[in-house]
DNA sequence: GCGCCGACGTCCGCGTTCCGTAAGGAGCCG
DNA sequence: CGGCTCCTTACGGAACGCGGACGTCGGCGC
């Protein structure tokens, strides 16, 4: 069964591109009734015009169309802006597909073809085309961006060049704002090491403050808490006096794991 | 889906549904003959009684059924799972053929037919089932276009002559943009090995790199993530606003076999 | 059968990057 | 002022990535 799309979102333009109205019918009804807000053109110009006019959010294109050549139409429509387009194509007939996939379709369904097929098909195509909503693995703090997974972060806009020690000790601090850390604490959370020289977490720090730092001599970001260790601050966790300010992050111990990579 | 008739393998099973017995009969034995294991059902309720102890890889319908409609026992039979459906159909009855197209028949046989056609029609269809498992879709990425399918990468237009190795390298960076990944997940997701020497990773991100990069001394879409490994990045995904575009998806143990391909 | 060729995995040398440590100087506190 | 802590810089070595090259295996044509 397909499902419905949510209420309240708005629905998905088609536009399907077929010269014969028995097929265009059938796969209104289906996509219809699937949820989808259809629209349908018989012929290239005819297709181009709806396709400016209304801006569908994918095509459904039939190759074989009089007039305009489909592969045409694919490659205009394409030309505007990045529209998801699926291809019908004669059964077996590979050239075509080697072509569409050449012109930009995203996708291809063989002739004859069930329209249940084609309404999965669809669904996949603009499933797979939408923006990627707000991946929460982002760590965001007071300027700063850290995409644990691409590996990446990003001060203002621009990127920053870290080392995996680096890297990983920003994630760190990141997980943990407002927070002081024995240089103890950091060697066994970020390194995975009891014991070893501490300077190497100093010397650590003072190369992420030279690059996270607007002025490295007098860091806002790491703090220095004297006889202790470093503290991360943001601007919003600024002033309060806080003896045990747990931010939001429900992150408890054991985060080693997770924070700092591999063993 | 289900297997077909491979030596050694077991037979595809057809059910066939017709209420005429010598109809039933003929193609029985052409289908038979062919090499596949038969079973028949004279009635709607037998159809759907037989589909349901069975399991068909196949089933050819007569849309004109006693007592129940032929269209009824498609739309059940297929609620049940994605078991392909040949029609059988009054000749040039226009009307039938889209209600047949409609419930979701993958192919339709007009009557009078020679059982020999059915035969041909039958195979055409198993063979189409069964390798094209839904999501055969072309990705797209920085002037990449990869067909999983038909097994061939163009960029910019001209094709790329890929290697295997190279090609599922290729499919599985762009099935995962902008996300870095060590040379043991590569070895895991596209070699499907858990051990082995790890300089092989690096060799084939190099060839590929030869193959795809404008200056592949100076890589734009495979980065070198140091100490971790590779990310593949396109013009997209650069800067704070969509650091990942993967979707938080289901990241199983399957994922190995549709990423690397079937080999 | 024989030789050619492409694909693949492995190995080695080189240049680069990064890391941990050491040492000296400055800052903070009593 | 003395002791301790922290900052800064420098350096040697290890780790890493890259490019080139080699040996093997299988497929293909002769």
């Amino acid at each position: 069964m397909e499902q419905q799309q949510d209420p309240g979102q708005a629905r998905a333009r088609v536009l399907i591109v077929d010269d014969d109205p028995t097929v265009a019918e059938i796969v209104s009804g289906y996509l219809d009734r699937a949820g989808y807000d259809v629209d349908h053109a018989g012929d290239g110009p005819d297709a181009l015009a709806r396709a400016a006019a209304h801006r569908p959010d994918l095509v459904v294109l039939d190759l074989m169309l009089p007039g305009m050549d489909g592969l045409e139409v694919c490659r205009r429509i394409r030309g505007r802006g990045p529209v998801p387009v699926i291809m019908l194509t004669a059964r077996g007939d590979e050239d075509d597909r080697i072509l569409g996939l050449e012109v930009g379709a995203d996708d291809y369904v063989t002739k004859p073809f069930s329209p249940r097929e084609l309404v999965l098909r669809v669904e996949s195509v603009l499933r797979r085309a939408r923006p990627a909503p707000p991946s929460a693995a982002v760590l965001r703090a007071a300027g700063l961006a850290v995409d644990p997974v691409a590996r990446r972060a990003h001060k203002n806009g621009t990127e920053l060049a870290l080392t995996i020690r680096e890297f990983d000790l920003l994630a760190f601090f990141l997980r943990h704002p407002g927070r002081a850390f024995t240089r103890e604490e950091l060697m066994h959370q970020v390194w995975g090491w009891d014991f070893g020289d501490l300077s190497t977490v100093t010397v650590h720090v003072r190369r992420l403050r030279g690059k996270i730092e607007d002025d490295p001599a007098r860091p806002r970001l790491i703090q220095t808490v004297w006889g202790v260790g470093y503290r991360f601050d943001t601007a919003d966790t600024h002033g309060t006096g806080t003896p045990d300010a747990t931010p939001p992050d429900a992150r408890t111990a054991d985060a080693r794991a997770s924070d700092a990579g591999e063993g």
